[in-house]
RNA sequence: GGGUCGAUAGCUCAGCCGGUAGAGCAGCGGACUUUUAAUCCGUUGGUCGCGAGUUCGAAUCUCGCUCGACCCA
């Protein structure tokens, strides 16, 4: 903290809006703690968590207990309470769990329990005590000392059904964390897979960095970025929409192996699958390709599901999939005729057969692409929701991939795969484009899209010209969507469901 | 942007046929020394999202708006 409380002792001054009788109540209870001494205090210490008390002593039984006399100091949010006149249980929670408390008038007397008697669910209590069992087995504190540290002003949503308002879950999810354990699995979650995926590029040698959030021109994807400005240097500055440029200026440099897993920000609309800043993942490694790359991911999500969830076995919203398979490997055309056997490979290779579809079905589509763009377009409108195993689709168009190396066979397509999962986009990988003179004019293009209208097309960064123009040896590179990752492998539908403060609009 | 559903006590919800606003939990008071969403008795608490309209009378019907969830683009 770095300001002194200066509120008075009584007569708090501003009060929010939303005051009611409990709440009247509790300030009533907490202006006598504030009389009667100090109402915060911080001298508690607390000695053990619930869950490490059950893991180390929930095997004991009453009589190893009574010998043991195992002292312990417990401190945590009190969630249930059973006042039975002379006794009361009460339920602690702290970050690991939960563990019963016993206070009885003949451990503690009488007055420290009427004292505790009118303690709020709600409160954070610290208790000191010895472990015991009850009669009905469950592994408890017999408590000596009852304290309370702070006192909870507001009520917690009902104690059996819990935070049901999904709103508020996401506006207050400090209240959504204290109710649902399963928003706090989720969460935890989340951790230990940013964690596996950070364990696994480590051990594959490579060196994670951090580039700026901050960047005066905006590359690295196809998408609309917030604006904001720098004082100092009096210049227009955008949040990153991708960190791709500045992981590549790093490979000039001789980091040949880097990845990086931090936020990019997009100003497009909110819906479950998209929140305006979102985690991704990017790596780049020198002297590979894109097709290592497919096997590298493979590995990856393989290793990730496995250390994280014990098995490769996923079950998303009902259906099961297996990421221990094989991944699919298909090229666009092979991905459309998949669920759409009546186009002959003849038909998808003629431009103005599949521009002839596409406006047949209504599909966004743009008339002035080429035969790939258009065929991305039909992909687009009929596959990609239902590729629901993991499947790599291949030959992306060279003029929606700006910075990807052009395939040797067919320079209209690029060395390029998007991965698929759950009918959504997971991966976007490629061997990059290290032809200095070759990104310049996919640059140029992209300028001339621009002022065309293309809001998404990207700028022209000369600098980064100019670090290719000393040398990127060549490079495979890839992004993945840690948020949509994670609604995978935590069964969550909604993005906003393992982003702990999901974008809302004000209140 | 389009569609569906929703907004009533602090929380979870009922109230559908237009006729004085309900329950459980939480709170307050009481009983209760082994409870497990404790139980039992009593009790406080409401601008029914906002704004119009229809009507003698609207939480309820109509229209608009705001916010949200889900689906679609």
């Amino acid at each position: 903290m770095t300001t002194e409380s200066i509120l008075p002792q009584s007569e708090m001054a501003v009060h929010p809006q939303d005051e009611n009788q409990i709440i009247t109540e509790r300030r009533n209870k907490l202006a006598a703690i504030r009389k009667a001494g100090i109402a915060f205090p911080n001298d508690f210490d607390r000695t053990h968590l619930a869950g490490d008390l059950h893991a180390n002593f929930g095997q004991l039984t009453t009589e190893e207990l009574e010998v043991q006399q195992v002292k312990v100091a417990v401190g945590g949010r009190m969630m249930l309470k059973r006042v039975m006149g002379k006794a009361s249980f009460a339920t602690l929670q702290d970050m690991s769990g939960r563990i019963q408390l016993f206070i009885s008038n003949s451990d503690i007397g009488e007055e420290a329990h009427g004292a505790f008697k009118h303690y709020d669910l709600g409160d954070i209590l610290g208790a000191i005590g010895v472990l015991f069992r009850t009669k009905t087995g469950e592994l408890s504190v017999r408590v000596t000392q009852v304290r309370l540290l702070t006192k909870s002003l507001r009520p917690l949503p009902e104690k059996f059904h819990g935070l049901a308002d999904q709103e508020q879950k996401y506006r207050q999810r400090y209240l959504d964390l204290i109710t649902n354990e399963d928003a706090r699995r989720v969460f935890v979650t989340r951790t230990k897979i940013i964690q596996a995926i950070r364990e696994f590029f480590i051990n594959e040698g490579y060196l994670e960095v951090e580039t700026p959030m901050m960047h005066s021109i905006p590359g690295g994807a196809s998408a609309k970025p917030f604006e904001t400005h720098h004082n100092a240097l009096d210049m227009q500055m955008f949040l990153r929409i991708a960190p791709e440029l500045y992981l590549k200026r790093l490979v000039v440099g001789g980091f040949e192996k880097v990845f990086e897993i931090n936020r990019n920000f997009r100003n497009e609309g909110l819906s479950t699958r998209h929140n305006p800043e979102f985690t991704m993942l990017e790596f780049y490694e020198a002297y590979r390709d894109y097709n290592y790359l497919m096997g590298f991911t493979e590995k990856l999500l393989r290793e990730v599901a496995q250390k994280v969830l014990g098995t490769t076995l996923i079950s998303y919203q009902g259906k099961e999939l297996d990421l221990g398979l094989p991944f699919h490997r298909l090229t666009m055309v092979q991905a459309i005729q998949k669920y759409h056997p009546q186009f002959t490979t003849e038909q998808l290779s003629d431009r103005d057969f599949v521009l002839a579809e596409l406006q047949d079905l209504k599909a966004k589509h743009r008339p002035e692409d080429t035969l790939g763009g258009l065929q991305l377009s039909l992909f687009e409108e009929l596959s990609e929701t239902l590729l629901f195993e993991p499947t790599f689709i291949i030959d992306y168009p060279v003029e929606v991939s700006p910075l990807a190396r052009s395939s040797d066979a067919n320079p209209l397509i690029t060395e390029r795969f998007e991965l698929f999962v759950l009918g959504r986009e997971l991966a976007n990988g490629f061997s990059e484009l290290n032809d200095a003179e070759d990104q310049e004019a996919r640059f140029d293009a992209q300028v001339v899209a621009k002022e065309a209208g293309d809001e998404e097309a990207m700028f022209k960064d000369n600098d980064y010209i100019r670090a290719l123009e000393y040398g990127l040896p060549p490079t495979a590179g890839e992004g993945i969507g840690i948020d949509r990752l994670i609604m995978m492998l935590t069964d969550s539908n909604s993005i906003r469901d393992v982003i702990l403060f999901p974008q809302m609009r004000p209140e």
